[in-house]
DNA sequence: ATTATCTATAGATCTATAGATAATGC
DNA sequence: ATTATCTATAGATCTATAGATAATGC
């Protein structure tokens, strides 16, 4: 059973009647090669405006075939979209302990790193995928962005803390998803860049240099760690 | 000949035949009726998403009929974003003033004051229409990123100025750009938002509490004057 | 037998054009 | 005569389903 779980590595010498195009990489699934396609064509035409026939094209497979692991379009950015939160999610709790033991500064410092990092790194630049219209406007879209604007209300939380006076979350977080322009642009956001980012979103919540430096210093150890 | 440019409040009373439905408002022309209705639309489900007949449905008329005044679904986004932009760029030249006469903070200050008031006033959000993934891609909307692209230069020599050092423009930008998000949300983007949210952009560039209170004073002087 | 594909296609769009028509204005 | 609409429709999509088929695995 577990055995079954584990060789989720179908690929390659799978069954199946072989592709009018055989795959190009071998290394991920079909299913992962429809998100992995999907991924770009969303992010830089949207979803309305990419339709499955290009999907299927860029995969090598004929459109009907996406049916064969997803049961509609809207379910494939729905796979997408959990993929882009989940590593912000998984690293929450360690926020939360650094607020506890070092205070705001140091844990929005330590928020900010971490999800810039998780925009960052996110494969074709999906951090962009939650703000397509369909998204904001679509109903079944409403749980991811319910896990958006619980992390905007983490950025208000922590920063009206900081600044000792009501912060809207939203400024924190538009500061944070500037990421996902800059790689729109083809920008390289590396740490460096991460942490530019931090040291003004500090500052946007009025924190001092220093208070700044500190709150640097004491998440970047909380990271590490 | 002049007259005839003046007139162009066509309606009501105008020819033509009859609409299947009556207009409901007749203060504006058919032309403005169709923009206003797209605005909606396409800032809340997005271009592609949005079909002709839907429009047209919201304005009262066919959809054929469309097309009496753009030749395409393109041509009506185009004038949207058009619109969108002028009001800050007609206000370019004061923000360059200040910088001359009061320094790069003050006129930081002025640009962001500027800036989200012709976001917060925006019918119905159109500020969010440069972030649609056609607008970012397709090769007509390109004269609409090069305007955004100066916008979001001006943000970054001025913020460096006022660091004293490097500071990318997209960080600004998308600072100001949080006033189309609370809109989204059914905040009111008032007076008092708009300066915390350009208290906020000259604190991530590092000004102290005194340098923003100064820069406040100063911008708000030259904008009411 | 199972799996992953394929082909074919129904049915529902959607954009844009052609040409008719019902008002007003001259 | 001019204007702003209408009706009708061509032609090009697009999504999703039904059912066939070509591999491997047992």
């Amino acid at each position: 059973m577990s055995s079954a779980v584990i060789s989720r590595r179908s690929r390659p010498g799978r069954p199946g009647r072989p592709r009018h195009v055989p795959a190009v990489d071998n290394t991920l699934s079909g299913r992962e090669q429809i998100l992995d396609a999907a991924a770009r064509l969303f992010v830089d035409r949207g979803f309305a405006a990419t339709s499955t026939r290009e999907i299927a094209e860029r995969v090598g497979i004929r459109q009907a075939s996406l049916y064969y692991y997803f049961s509609n379009k809207d379910k494939i950015l729905e796979e997408l979209l959990a993929l882009t939160v989940r590593p912000t999610l998984d690293q929450i709790d360690r926020v939360e302990a650094v607020a506890n033991e070092h205070g705001e500064a140091a844990a929005l410092y330590a928020l900010v790193m971490i999800d810039t990092g998780t925009l960052a790194e996110a494969p074709h630049n999906t951090g962009l995928l939650p703000s397509l219209p369909e998204v904001r406007s679509l109903e079944q879209f409403k749980p991811y962005r319910a896990v958006h604007a619980d992390l905007v209300d983490a950025y208000g939380r922590l920063g009206s803390h900081v600044a000792g006076r009501q912060v809207d979350g939203i400024l924190v977080a538009h500061l944070v998803e500037s990421v996902v322009a800059s790689r729109s642009e083809g920008a390289d956001v590396n740490e460096t860049a991460r942490h530019a980012i931090a040291t003004a979103a500090l500052g946007a919540c009025g924190a001092t240099k220093n208070e700044i430096k500190i709150a640097s210093a004491v998440a970047w150890a909380e990271l590490i760690a």
